[in-house]
DNA sequence: GGAACTCGCCAC
DNA sequence: AAACGTGGCGAGTTCC
């Protein structure tokens, strides 16, 4: 696999993007050094009462008895003491490799959580499996990055096959986020440069509307040009959970994740019904194997259970629902989005006759490539190439008006700013004006809106503080 | 004592 | 017929 930049535009775009990059490295980021200290001891200690409360229990003492040397951290020793002294079936294998052709019994936490409904006692041992990761990767990691009080992660172009950046020393790219706990602890670490605060820009959807631009499909710009007419996260959960009416309040708001998170999103990335089958499942609280009953799945805003909901609509256990689901798989590609399953073919059939694909942002991606791939690629460079291209002119328009505010980076789709506290409406007009309509003018193959979402914390607060929501737009 | 591999998990 | 895209990194393990 090779990508290059075969237009001017493209290679334009890497020299100035590495320059911009590079400049928030170097000025870097502040963090709380005091706080991370205090918080990696606490999480050691936290950690050893963890394992000192299940090394008391079966699975604990086993484990102590089996080995000569234990180590907590050793999903080795874990593995041996799981599924082979106490004899239990493995909830799945991991991936084939050189030294285990045939995967090894996985001990991930999804298994474990399976698991520990028979052992409860894995419960503690599974916390601190959780907490070791945050302290280890993130709280040390910065401890271990820091020189007075500054960290500098790097922002690279040259790696990513797909030509998206990626991050380093530290990783700025994957601080947690989903899980509150552990959003708390990590992001509570970074702090902005005294008396600024920080705030960050959102591109939202822009891999949905990133891929309306290759594909064109009807119905897809409709649903990106008119959220507030039809919700295509909505739709599929209506779809793939046979509700009658979806409210946005109550189980309705978590099905539709399920249905962004369990099947819209991995469907774009080339997976398939059997697998959204089992994630729209445990989105909804339902079992993914045997019959469904009354018990099963939370409350619909009607009063029924999610699982009596569907015995009603005749889809009476798991394979029924499996079955269903490929149903709204077909129809989703055959029928919903076929502007988007005929781009793709189109896609896929030009690579094979040529050799290569070029992406709307001017680079050439040639080499093997499986059909996920061909169909990806394209769209998530451009995406992050929106992103970058926005981050330039950004940082010369606040370089260009002398202002104070700086960007201290970028997370795929996501500006992140030092703002000074005057500044703070200027900084929001000009992420307005660049993104939403200086963008799509430079590049006239954008067929959807630009929209922003930026969150706007409070000077000196940090990064998991509470924040204010705006939504920006082309006037 | 380090390189390479494996697994797991964090982000978009 | 097969079956999820892109990264970084910690920790354990294996091999040289």
């Amino acid at each position: 696999m090779k990508i290059q930049a075969t237009t001017k535009d493209a290679h334009e775009l890497m020299h100035q993007g590495v320059q911009a990059l590079s400049k928030a490295s170097i000025r870097g980021m502040h963090v709380d050094v005091k706080y991370c200290e205090k918080q990696h001891k606490y999480l050691n200690k936290k950690c050893d009462k963890l394992i000192k409360k299940f090394s008391k229990t079966k699975l604990g003492k086993r484990w102590s008895k089996t080995f000569l040397s234990v180590n907590w951290n050793s999903d080795q020793q874990l593995r041996e003491v799981l599924f082979k002294k106490s004899g239990i079936k493995p909830v799945k294998r991991t991936k084939p490799s050189k030294g285990h052709p045939k995967g090894q019994a996985s001990c991930d936490n999804e298994s474990l959580e399976l698991i520990s409904k028979s052992y409860p006692e894995l419960k503690p041992f599974m916390e601190y499996k959780k907490l070791a990761k945050v302290n280890n990767t993130f709280i040390a990691g910065i401890l271990k990055e820091q020189v007075n009080g500054i960290i500098h992660p790097f922002f690279h172009l040259h790696i990513a096959r797909t030509f998206r950046s990626s991050s380093s020393n530290i990783n700025f790219h994957n601080q947690p986020n989903r899980d509150k706990k552990q959003r708390k602890i990590v992001r509570s670490s970074f702090k902005p440069a005294p008396g600024f605060g920080i705030m960050a820009a959102d591109f939202s959807g822009i891999e949905v509307g990133t891929s309306c631009c290759y594909h064109k499909d009807k119905k897809m710009l409709h649903y990106v040009r008119h959220p507030e007419k039809n919700n295509m996260h909505t739709d599929m959960a209506v779809q793939c959970y046979l509700l009658d009416k979806f409210v946005k309040e109550g189980l309705e708001k978590t099905l539709r994740k399920g249905a962004k998170n369990g099947f819209v999103f991995p469907q774009f990335y080339g997976d398939y019904y059997k697998n959204n089958a089992a994630s729209l499942a445990s989105w909804g609280n339902l079992p993914t194997k045997g019959s469904f009953s009354k018990k099963d799945g939370e409350k619909l805003i009607t009063g029924l259970s999610l699982g009596e909901h569907l015995i009603k609509k005749g889809i009476f256990d798991y394979d029924d629902f499996v079955d269903h689901i490929q149903e709204v798989e077909d129809d989703f590609w055959n029928n919903r989005f076929k502007g988007y399953r005929n781009w793709k073919k189109r896609n896929v059939r030009e690579y094979y006759k040529k050799g290569y694909l070029k992406t709307l942002t001017g680079f050439t991606c040639s080499g093997e490539m499986s059909e996920n791939d061909i169909n990806n690629y394209p769209i998530q460079g451009a995406a992050f190439h929106k992103l970058l291209k926005t981050y330039i002119e950004v940082f010369r328009r606040l370089a260009h008006y002398k202002m104070k505010s700086f960007l201290i980076g970028q997370i795929h789709d996501e500006l992140v700013f030092n703002y000074y506290p005057k500044e703070e409406d200027n900084v929001l007009e000009i992420v307005q004006e660049v993104a939403c309509e200086w963008l799509p003018k430079q590049w006239k193959w954008i067929n959807v809106p630009m929209v922003v979402e930026a969150n706007v914390f409070d000077v000196d607060a940090n990064w998991a503080q509470d924040s204010k929501v705006l939504e920006l737009k082309a006037a």
